[in-house]
DNA sequence: AATAAATAGTTCTAATGCGTACTAAGTGTG
DNA sequence: CACACTTAGTACGCATTAGAACTATTTATT
């Protein structure tokens, strides 16, 4: 295959990355009886007094339909509680419980520790380029969505040369792995 | 917060950026009454003679239990179809029936120029670089695993600092939100 | 050849994940 | 005040998702 990269591989390669990193990740989870986005929202909530289910979907990319369920089994193992918000009468607010805080605190460093070990071979540097390649990539995905819904984007001949180009290099990589 | 990005944030940018992408990638998949992992199978089939189930997830990154279900439902829709293979009794061919190469073939151009849409200003050697970023942090947790199963990581004084200067970073951010 | 070990798929369970519909409560406009 | 409209969270259906247990088949070992 040809050496350069061409949009479909790299954004395999954004899946592989980011799935080899989730099961990672879940390998210390799980020692904690906990799954991946169970322990996301322990984190989220840790050192806070507790945030509306609003909130704590953006902060955990979690829609609000997922969170119900999540939060409401995080609420069986008494790590979590809602209690309603005394402003806003639609609002519940989630929060750690003590035996939560405890939780949190007792393996929030760990967790930290086990994920840093990734970045042995990492600079400040290297980080801070690597999320800026990710956060350019996002913003490309949001101008895409955007252009889809406003006018549409400049499709020259040069734009439907360039995909039959992508086209072929995908398909040659799918042919020879037999 | 510090400007310097901290192993954290440059993660939690890694799962926004993949959700990000997915969600983008399947406001065009959705108009083919096809989920997205649907959609990759037909993909990876198309242009191919077939391949086992085993060779099929390695390509997607699907585990063959979630495999199984996704192939059953294609096979309903009668776009894919189960051979058993000649020279393994224990394994299944799913190839890509005639309605289903004939949608691969309609389908494929199409979705290749709706996600390039996302690379409008980037030049080859960014998508290169890009890709390159990713494998190397993919390399990373693949060798923090190995590291795990192993021999432990040398964890000196300076690990320990850096640890719970991140720690401090990370908290520092999710309390100024509120 | 007999047995153990590995492999390919299926089945099953628990937990997301997303989208839609629904209820309750707040907001705005006349 | 009456009305539509928005918002917060829940309920539900469908499709993944990972992982463990299971069956059938192949391979390895003695």
């Amino acid at each position: 295959m040809n050496p350069s990269s061409t949009f479909p591989t790299v954004l395999r390669e954004l899946l592989r990355t980011h799935q080899t990193f989730l099961s990672y990740a879940a390998t210390h989870v799980h020692t904690l009886n906990l799954t991946l986005p169970q322990f996301d929202i322990i984190i989220t909530l840790g050192n806070t007094a507790g945030m509306t289910f609003k909130k704590l979907g953006e902060e955990t990319l979690i829609t609000k339909g997922t969170l119900t369920g999540i939060i409401s089994r995080l609420e069986e193992k008494a790590l979590v509680q809602r209690v309603a918000s005394e402003t806003d009468g639609r609002s519940q607010i989630v929060r750690l419980t003590a035996e939560g805080e405890s939780l949190f605190e007792r393996t929030f460093p760990e967790h930290l520790a086990f994920i840093y070990q990734i970045f042995n071979d990492y600079s400040q540097e290297d980080i801070a380029n690597l999320e800026a390649a990710l956060l350019r990539l996002r913003n490309a995905v949001n101008t895409a969505r955007n252009d889809e819904n406003g006018e549409p984007v400049d499709k020259g001949n040069d734009w439907c040369a360039k995909v039959k180009d992508a086209c072929k290099h995908y398909q040659d990589a799918s042919d020879n792995v037999t």
